[in-house]
DNA sequence: TATTGTTATACTCTATAACTATA
DNA sequence: TATAGTTATAGAGTATAACAATA
């Protein structure tokens, strides 16, 4: 088991993820917002599936799932067609135009990174990568935006847990 | 040096990190935004710098780092004052307030994260943290947001470079 | 009655452009 | 003339709350 030292510090480390964030954003075409490049790879890696999964998997609110959805349908990039199981819902897919603007957008990332990553190992680029999809899972049950609010007053913190 | 096709996988990879960053916003008290958090924590760990440095750091606009500054000021979380060497610019600097601010702040993530990686080693997590480390250093020249602008349209990227 | 998804509204973060004070 | 920083404005992303349709 980790001990707190050592998630303190990855902890620290994990707050410079923003800038890179924005650094991989800034790579994208203008006209291929950040957020609907990330449905589109949700959808391309998972397949078709309802808006609640995709709110998982983004770890937002469902208003801000069903916007970036009608988006996104509205440009052909992704279909919306009847759940046969619920009517309530309906099943997203991507659709080629969407695979298309997918590709372009994962060219320059990694064009981007291999660019950047001139002086790193095969070896390390893999070991970083994997690490990072445990990461993903480890925090899967922290992901969705109603669990774990911190709602009460954060008065005297010193003796947290 | 890597292989395009493992630097393909880390972007495909590093599009999950909007959600994990995410999550850990969520952990901060509501009344310490994320961005401000963020500030401290640059300032504490690299100490007394000028705006333009901390907008390098952050990767941002300088009228975002400048208003994100001007926030904390108001709150005596930062101080500013005038650098001996440049009547145009400012010295900004981490106050008792602020830091006290960051510790709660970090002591709330670093719960969060422990929590989640009861399953990691210590050597995985450090492991983590190093390589974070060093691909936030590789990423570094492309972080300004006036670098590597995509401004062409578009068109015919299936033959990217 | 509970759940799935949508819409209206407001808040945070961000970038662009125009400006000032100083170098 | 160029640079450091600020402010006004606009746009993207997000959350809350109220709602409609279905389970």
């Amino acid at each position: 088991m980790a001990t707190k030292q050592e998630c303190s510090r990855l902890a620290g480390q994990l707050s410079t993820l923003g800038a890179v964030k924005k650094a991989f954003d800034r790579t994208l075409p203008s006209d291929s917002p950040p957020a609907s490049i990330t449905v589109l790879a949700i959808l391309k890696q998972h397949g078709e599936m309802r808006l609640s999964r995709l709110t998982e998997l983004l770890g937002v609110d469902p208003s801000v799932a069903s916007r970036h959805v009608a988006h996104l349908a509205a440009n052909g990039w992704t279909s919306r067609r009847p759940d046969p199981q619920d009517k309530r819902s309906r099943l997203l897919c991507i659709e080629p135009r969407g695979e298309q603007v997918l590709r372009e957008a994962s060219l320059r990332c990694t064009d981007a990174l291999a660019d950047s990553l001139r002086s790193w190992s095969d070896h390390d680029v893999r070991l970083l990568t994997e690490l990072l999809a445990r990461l993903d899972e480890s925090l899967e049950c922290r992901r969705t935006h109603t669990a774990n609010r911190t709602t009460r007053p954060p008065a005297d913190q010193t003796t947290t847990r």
